[in-house]
DNA sequence: AGTTGATCTTAATACGTATTAATAACTCCG
DNA sequence: CGGAGTTATTAATACGTATTAAGATCAACT
């Protein structure tokens, strides 16, 4: 009656064995198939009395295998450092993603041993870690390029959150509307009156700054106004921004309005700080500025800045749901996605000032 | 030379069959048993170049199911919602867990997926999704005692965020000093002269509350006082805790400070807010409130409370250690270990009222 | 009685890995 | 040249589950 089979963890063998029927049968029973009902009721009965006694529960390790699924999805950032402080750009891209993960029924994995390495490679030791995951969303500013295309070659399954394009392969994607965020805080400014408006973009050609640039151009396409390339510069440091910097362009150039990208630490809106702190150009009255994008954290956002925000608990939401789509065969093709950005009023733009004195 | 075995993840036999040699090579060459080095250095090269080309990692599963480790940290929450909230009262022991996981070269496994409907169950679905990891920390405070020792006694390495004691068997935790930080919350009250400290405890018998119990008697005999059992008192509902409810007490047991256990909603502190906003009862002039522990963390504390304040992300910390040196077989007893709390001087505490009226 | 069906159960297999025992190839040496 | 010893590789197997196809049993009907 009771042999001890008792080594480890019981199995459905070994309630096959103290139910007197075969382990196939005790799985009919357990995981409750398609042809689980086909099952004589008497047998159920003893199968669940069996596994009850026993204290039977599935391992999860032999599901996962045999269903070639572990229901595991992955977030990489290419960032030196994992987005769990509250105070990081990305860490609403995090709740997002976690949110709708937990949603479908997955769990999340967190690659921030990879991360945190000397050697932070997606392919540190020659191996793709990421695999471990049955897909993986990925973020960051500084992507390599190498690694993206690598894992689109041997085609790993993942979404980018953000715009990025490959020379050769397609990549899915969940990116803000830059464009359209971008045209329309251009246009609103010229509701405003305003005329010359220099748009500070970074320094680099990453996707984001393209796509701001080009919504400035169709921006001020829609207002009618030309498009004067000496207005468009690129600032390699935030830092370089100083009152003086500004007054000349207002004096010399005739701006009444300036369009910048934040950068995701706090120098821009240090700089931003310090100048409004000289009381030499006061915003909005000498000057309107406005943000094309979120500024570092929530930190206690003293002066009120115009700006648009973009979608990211959402954005990382619908990266997780695009994922799991394209995992289990709803969708093939590389997936793209834009989420329009929300407009913050703030307190930095205004009319334009009515020509003037330097 | 690139034959199309394009189907899904790589496995060890599409390896194999690139480079020419057995599957079992192929493990012997990744996951360098004690055999390892028995292997050509030729046929290695082979194996890690064909490995490299595929975009090879081990699949988990599999490697479960063998017994084998796979460097993946597991947490699991009781609690409804995963604490990904900046301002949730658990959020610090996640950030913890995260970074000594990371620092340590694990990567972090976010149980967060809900199965089926509002009790998170460990076992839901009657497997144990956790083994997919090395091992797990809990955290939560209604916690299931059923599925604990269930965990137990499978013999699954876990450490729990808080002291859990089981009745039969023993098992690991990282916990906060009650009993120290509360004492000396109650002889700093003493040195004020207070002799009448009224300590309002969670109705329930859990191990935090226990703690704070003993501190409370422990605090009260280092300062030489009496212990007058009616002066601890359970509260169901901190919502109860009312003006009125409080003068009775002044009045009519001569209490000149209390202590109470913070809640992890709002509840609590609202109620505070009420008493004092009714500005009959004034901290800490006519009575002073110390708080056992953390109030939740969204709501500006304009009253400083004064009260201890848990290490949560050492304890996180702490917590992944512990795991970790458990799974490397450093340690193999269940550990305990305390951290002490941190007081908070804020304002509400302050000399007793020298005896009187009313 | 033999064919067909219906109902229940099970043998066989695959999932991907790690390991043990066995085989093959090669060297050494009398 | 044949046996012993060494080295490099592989066949076979186990881990625990889910599923498919096949088998067994019995009832019903021609």
């Amino acid at each position: 009656m009771s042999l001890p089979p008792r080594k480890g963890r019981p199995t459905q063998v070994d309630i096959a064995r103290r139910a007197g029927v075969s382990q196939a049968t005790v799985s009919l029973v357990i995981s409750g198939g398609a042809v689980s009902d086909q099952v004589a009721e008497s047998t159920r009965q003893a199968v669940l009395a069996a596994a009850a006694e026993l204290g039977y529960t599935a391992n999860v390790a032999a599901r996962r295998l045999r269903g070639k699924r572990n229901h595991l999805l992955g977030v990489y950032t290419f960032e030196p450092v994992f987005p769990v402080d509250q105070r990081d750009f990305y860490y609403p891209f995090l709740v997002g993603v976690e949110e709708a993960t937990a949603a479908l029924g997955y769990d999340l994995l967190l690659f921030s041993s990879v991360t945190s390495a000397a050697d932070r490679s997606i392919y540190a030791g020659g191996v793709n870690r990421l695999r471990i995951a049955d897909g993986c969303v990925l973020l960051g500013r500084n992507v390599r390029r190498d690694e993206l295309a690598a894992l689109v070659r041997e085609d790993f399954p993942f979404v980018f959150l953000g715009r990025r394009e490959l020379p050769d392969g397609e990549l899915s994607y969940v990116a803000a509307d830059y464009v359209t965020a971008t045209s329309d805080m251009v246009t609103t400014l010229a509701g405003h009156g305003h005329e010359r408006i220099l748009y500070l973009r970074a320094i680099e050609d990453t996707e984001p700054t393209l796509d701001r640039e080009a919504g400035y151009r169709q921006g001020l396409a829609t207002a009618g106004l030309p498009v004067d390339e000496s207005l468009i510069q690129a600032l390699a440091d935030p830092a370089e921004l100083t009152a003086e910097h500004l007054e000349h362009w207002i004096a010399r150039y005739g701006v009444t309005a300036v369009l910048i990208e934040p950068t995701e630490d706090t120098r821009l809106t240090s700089a931003l700080d310090a100048i409004a702190a000289t009381a030499r150009i006061r915003f909005p009255q000498d000057c309107s500025i406005a943000l094309l994008g979120d500024p570092p954290s929530w930190t206690p956002e003293r002066p009120d800045w115009t700006r648009f925000s973009l979608p990211r608990v959402e954005m990382g939401r619908e990266a997780a749901r695009m994922l799991i789509d394209l995992l289990e065969g709803r969708q093939d093709a590389p997936q793209h996605r834009s989420l329009r950005c929300s407009f913050v009023t703030g307190d930095s733009i205004g009319p334009a000032p009515s020509a003037g004195p330097s």
